[in-house]
DNA sequence: AACCTTCGCAACCGCAAGGAT
DNA sequence: CATCCTTGCGGTTGCGAAGGT
């Protein structure tokens, strides 16, 4: 019944947790606030209501359209793909008339990363993105086989990351592996990654492959989950001990809030 | 002043999950 | 067990305001 509105029930529902429900923050979004949605976008993906948790004074509509508006925006601007939150520096094409690798687009971000080495087609042209794979097989066979909490992981990773990187193995499909050796087009994004350790590690899977949209579960610890894609996060190249932090703060939040 | 484009925001839509019957 | 209803969520659209030409 709609009362004299002209209004369906679901419109009227709708209004209230979006717009009428007491104690709403309107406004502009603090440059506070723009970090936390930038920070746990990275982690999280698109899962606004998610996201709206942690801000419990915006909805996770303002939430999504100040993203799609501004947010997605600004990380483009800033060399940084704002799905993937990675630097823009890992796909390049060959120039059809000198062919010579062309550089798609460049980070402006400064990190400490090892960048891309267009000029040797044998070696993996994206550092960042194989590192983080390497990092992720880690973690995740750590994690699966229950051996090791979180401390010892975190020692293991972040006092011996070039062990960690020589020992572990990358998993690329053959078909990106032919195109990466011939030089022609290399493009590494983390749909490409998939490990033997991941599949290991997954209690649900729809996909073999890991991105942010895909809802991997896994076993951790005693009941509570988290998402591989969330440990994929962890790049020691980048920020490290934040990113580890970060994620210590989501799982703390996950099992107390978000599950 | 008129027109066009861009932007921000609210609302709509479809889907999935869970509970009630 | 099947069906219906409610709720929650993410993606998308519509529209008015603002700015540019």
């Amino acid at each position: 019944m709609r009362k004299g509105l002209q209004r369906c029930g679901k419109s009227c529902r709708l209004r209230w947790p979006n717009y009428l429900r007491p104690g709403i923050k309107r406004g502009n979004f603090t440059p506070q606030e723009e970090e936390v949605i930038i920070r746990f976008h990275s982690l999280l993906g698109n899962r606004w209501a998610a996201i709206a948790k942690i801000m419990p004074n915006r909805t996770d509509n303002d939430i999504k359209n100040h993203s799609h508006s501004c947010l997605k925006k600004r990380l483009v601007r800033s060399g940084i793909d704002p799905m993937t939150h990675e630097p823009v520096v890992n796909a390049y094409r060959i120039d059809p008339i000198t062919h010579e690798p062309i550089v798609k687009a460049t980070s402006s971000a400064t990190t400490s990363s090892p960048t891309l080495t267009p000029s040797s087609s044998t070696t993996s042209p994206s550092f960042s993105s194989t590192s983080s794979a390497r990092l992720l097989n880690r973690l995740a066979a750590g994690i699966s086989s229950r051996k090791h909490g979180l401390d010892r992981i975190k020692n293991v990773i972040l006092s011996e990351p070039r062990q960690a990187f020589e020992e572990d193995k990358l998993m690329i499909s053959s078909k990106e592996e032919e195109e990466e050796v011939n030089g022609c087009f290399m493009e590494i994004d983390d749909n490409l990654i998939s490990t033997t350790s991941l599949e290991e590690l997954l209690c649900e899977s729809t996909t073999t492959t890991t991105s942010t949209t895909t809802g991997f579960m896994a076993a951790f610890d005693d009941c509570s989950l988290v998402e591989p894609y969330d440990v994929y996060q962890y790049d020691f190249y980048h920020e490290a001990d934040d990113q580890l932090d970060l994620f210590l703060e989501f799982h703390s939040l996950g099992q107390e809030d978000l599950s």
